[in-house]
DNA sequence: CCTGGCACTCAGGACAGTCGAGTGCCAGAA
DNA sequence: TTCTGGCACTCGACTGTCCTGAGTGCCAGG
């Protein structure tokens, strides 16, 4: 009984003095090392790491008791926690978030694996198997769920705009992007087309919208039907009409998908981790919507609850973009475990996004 | 030990001399009803059945003991088995099968469902929408795993075939299906491609391949070429090649799927069930063996081990045939655990499959 | 400020005992 | 011959207890 008054009592007094000091000092150097080595040693085993293994996997040159004292000043700053009492302790996502932050370097690829890499997807043969490779090779090497975004249409410029008459009164409409992508729309059409207004019209647009952005075309062709007799212009309109509805159609963005099956080396608690998830991998718009907040600069890993969508509170994501340029036309990214190899995790996710882009400015 | 000893020795007499009873007569019309008893239990509780719950559930208007007798007939037979002594029984993958086969009738969806399934399918704006809402209302119907095939080109007949020059020597090939599909190529060409020579393709190409199977068409433009001045002809021998290419390439069949998160739902000893089932629904050759093993007539229901596939075991799979006429231009279906609701599930894939199948007459 | 020592906590495994669902068999009734 | 009630038996699931070991926090001394 003296026992427990007398440990209260110090607890308490020693939480309030530290909790103030670190809410204002950075963290010292050692404490850094010890989340360090708790983040790469829990991601390892999948266990809770003690003091005492803590010292012997790794070089700390300090015994246990110390570490110890670490761990309770890491813990009270939320780095880490104990899943139960005499347990060791796991990193939360505040922890690992200190971890990718300032503690962890990507792991670039090996040489034979930047190879394999190449080599893999210098085979696809047009732009639907240049993602599906991507996305398979990126499952594949960070054995986590792959998630690759079709090139979208509107960073990419317009190549080519075909009009083909199928019929007197119906138009096919072809668009055709710089990334190889080809979207046909089929048009009726109020009345019948002429060749010579459908030939003319083919060519006003070409003119305008080659080589612009697919955003950018609607406001070019916009005093189009003017340049028509006025028996044509219901036609023009209506085939207008038809090719902005295609280029404002980037919510028809495509995603791709693929390891879902190593979502079953998830962890313990397995149904109700694996559900959410594989609920929200069938939404499109969920993918569409996470991929869609990676900055175009860099990478985005988000951990955890960082995760706006609530299915997804307990798996990371890693994403960045790529493209045939500079400019990133498109995101890919994992989706895996809070509790990843986040260097490794990160060195394939952007090895893969830079060669991706490679092949695409190639074709 | 008296016991053990008498015990034994009735045992295996009746075994032999029921054994060969069994093989020869058909089963009793009691011990049917039990088994079709044991199997709706099983599927609704998920727990092995004893017999006492049996006759209290299901009006069978025998004694348990009696119902004890029939039971130790059909595990002889295979229909059933005991998980572990002083377990109730479980149905075998033999005992569904004859389940399927003579106990159970599909169960026709209810006038609201029925109304339900039209609504939900009428809104679809184009092929791939129709096959997208196809699938999802298939998993939700089902709360399994749903499998849509997309129509496939070989069964489908040639509505329009496009030419459009590109460039001074590159042709776009456009080939339109009935049944919504459409297939672009790229074609370049080895000279410059006059337009005359173009329209004259084109023209000649329509006139023969219009309305025609697509296996077929290949046969029917083979002289096609003679046509031409030699200085044309490897033009057009080259258009013609890739589209062929186009009409042969039927592995490019797609496949869609949905209701993955239906797998958490199960079984007990989940990762080791789920995850193979999840790599081979990855596997879109997998997938399409699968259905490719549907016959055209009725519905397939394969149950267990009956599957090829090994990873999918311990899954049933029902499918069936969809097409916009008499003729079914492709399968879809449901893989969902061998303990399913078979009436349920056969009654929801065949009402899916006939509504796609007059949307896609209509459309 | 670090370290060894100590007392304390607690999850997990081993073990034993009980309970109850379910079974097979048998003798007798219909 | 077929069904039924009764009986003895089996065995998984559950419960409670004990024990061990990993891990902790605190303290006093270097």
């Amino acid at each position: 009984m003296a026992n427990d008054r007398r440990a209260d009592d110090r607890k308490s007094d020693t939480r309030h003095l530290d909790g103030r000091q670190l809410d204002v000092r950075p963290l010292d150097d050692r404490k850094l090392a010890v989340l360090r080595a708790i983040v790469q040693d829990y991601v390892g085993t999948e266990e809770p790491v003690g003091s005492k293994a803590l010292v012997e996997r790794h070089s700390l040159g300090v015994s246990p008791a110390t570490v110890r004292n670490d761990m309770a000043a890491l813990e009270e700053d939320g780095y880490i926690q104990q899943p139960h009492t005499s347990a060791g302790r796991i990193p939360t996502d505040k922890g690992y978030r200190l971890f990718v932050d300032r503690l962890a370097e990507v792991k670039p690829m090996t040489a034979p694996e930047r190879r394999a890499i190449r080599h893999f997807l210098d085979g696809a043969v047009d732009l639907d198997d240049v993602v599906a490779r991507t996305v398979r090779l990126l499952a594949q090497l960070t054995r986590q769920v792959a998630v690759v975004q079709y090139p979208s249409l509107s960073r990419s410029t317009v190549r080519h705009i075909e009009l083909v008459a199928l019929a007197p009164a119906k138009v096919m409409l072809v668009l055709i992007t710089n990334t190889g992508r080809v979207e046909q729309r089929m048009v009726d059409c109020p009345g019948t087309v002429g060749e010579t207004v459908l030939a003319d019209l083919r060519a006003r647009i070409n003119a305008r919208a080659v080589g612009q952005r697919l955003p950018d075309v609607p406001e070019l062709l916009e005093a189009l039907p003017a340049a028509f007799e006025a028996t044509d212009r219901p036609t023009v309109t209506t085939v207008l009409a038809t090719l902005f509805e295609a280029l404002a159609e980037q919510n028809e963005e495509r995603i791709m998908l693929a390891g879902t099956a190593n979502l079953t080396r998830f962890g313990h608690d397995f149904p109700l981790t694996i559900q959410p998830v594989l609920e929200a991998l069938e939404e499109q718009v969920v993918l569409l919507r996470l991929l869609g907040e990676t900055g175009d600069a860099g990478m985005m890993v988000r951990i955890g609850r960082e995760n706006a969508y609530e299915g997804l509170n307990s798996t990371s994501v890693v994403s960045v973009g790529y493209g045939s340029g500079d400019e990133s036309v498109a995101k890919l990214g994992v989706i895996g475990p809070t509790r990843m190899d986040y260097p490794g995790t990160m060195g394939a996710v952007r090895a893969v996004a830079r060669y991706v882009g490679q092949i695409l400015a190639e074709s």
